[in-house]
DNA sequence: GCCTCCATGTAATCCGTTACATGATTAA
DNA sequence: TTAATCATGTAACGGATTACATGGAGGC
């Protein structure tokens, strides 16, 4: 054994609201599900096929234009099944893995003069980030019903909102520090 | 090429400080490093192995009682050089593998029955890791003078006890929500 | 006709985890 | 003497990235 094979519950997330083709999956980690997960459709298309061989998901085939087939992948009851199970599981954490937090951590002397530049390189792209997804945040939750709809996912976006903020301002702070 | 490599980079720089065997890195993991970065011994010695070949760090045998040999691993000056370019080069930062959140997101109903137990596991783990971590800052910078000295690491510390704070209160506000 | 996007796959390679395997030293 | 810790390795396997490869559909 080895690794935790998240990714089977996220396309079985994904296929539970709808049925969908591998390359519609695939799309799903570009914008949306992508600000926390990621994966590329030559990890995606092998793991179909093994889902669907141990029976959690199916396909039927669909025609377009003359020639054009595609698989449309749907969910089967025991793939709701083991969704929901792993739902109600323990969740465990990862540590993440931010390169400049690694970075940061072996510079030793506060006078070091590799720091300011980094510290502002680092807060350019979370400011950026956290336009971003505000941006996003108001483009897809503009009601209350759509909050509602959508609750978890709507969590989801404010906390990377928040961690966004909390990040620029630790930023900030040690800006202020050095 | 697949992958990054940054294990290269933390192994360079731990070495920096202090000549060590391949199990004294592989501890590191286990507590100062840790909160960030994980290796096992088992990646750990092949890595060194051809980090030794490249030329970024050397070792002297070392004869303990009757016959253990140990590894004293030192750092060279091509380690240095590129473990400094790493310093100095952009950051890319991979998106987090936080598997509540990723669960959280297919919560579409706000109502839903599963979100309460959920959010309070989660909401134990996370207080605890910050009493853990606010228990380790004071532990390892009661003076100024050590601050100063492992700048980087305090900042690196003080960061992951905002990240755990920020999650805290965004799981507190949730479960107001709901 | 051409470019963009849709659509599906495979291969090579590396990273990371778990398990297997062995033996020495040291302190209770 | 025995258990915990020090110390070093290999093997198997699965996950994830990059690159290679092919072809159809639809709009301009």
């Amino acid at each position: 054994m080895a690794q935790k094979n998240r990714l089977k519950y996220v396309l079985l997330g994904l296929l539970k609201t709808k049925k969908q083709t591998g390359y519609d999956l695939a799309k799903s980690f570009d914008s949306d599900i992508g600000e926390f997960w990621n994966a590329n459709h030559s990890q995606i298309y092998p793991l179909l096929k093994r889902m669907e061989e141990d029976k959690l998901i199916g396909h039927e085939d669909v025609t377009v234009g003359q020639k054009l087939q595609k698989k449309q992948y749907f969910i089967t009851n025991k793939g709701q099944k083991i969704f929901y199970a792993w739902l109600k599981s323990p969740s465990d954490l990862d540590n993440t893995h931010d390169e400049f937090i690694l970075k940061l951590f072996f510079i030793d002397d506060a006078q070091s003069p590799l720091l300011k530049p980094m510290i502002i390189t680092q807060q350019k792209y979370h400011e950026e980030k956290l336009q971003q997804l505000n941006t996003q945040f108001k483009q897809k939750f503009s009601t209350q019903k759509k909050i509602d709809q959508n609750f978890g996912h709507s969590l989801v976006l404010r906390h990377a909102i928040d961690r966004e903020q909390g990040y620029s301002n630790w930023l900030t702070e040690m800006l202020k520090l050095i």
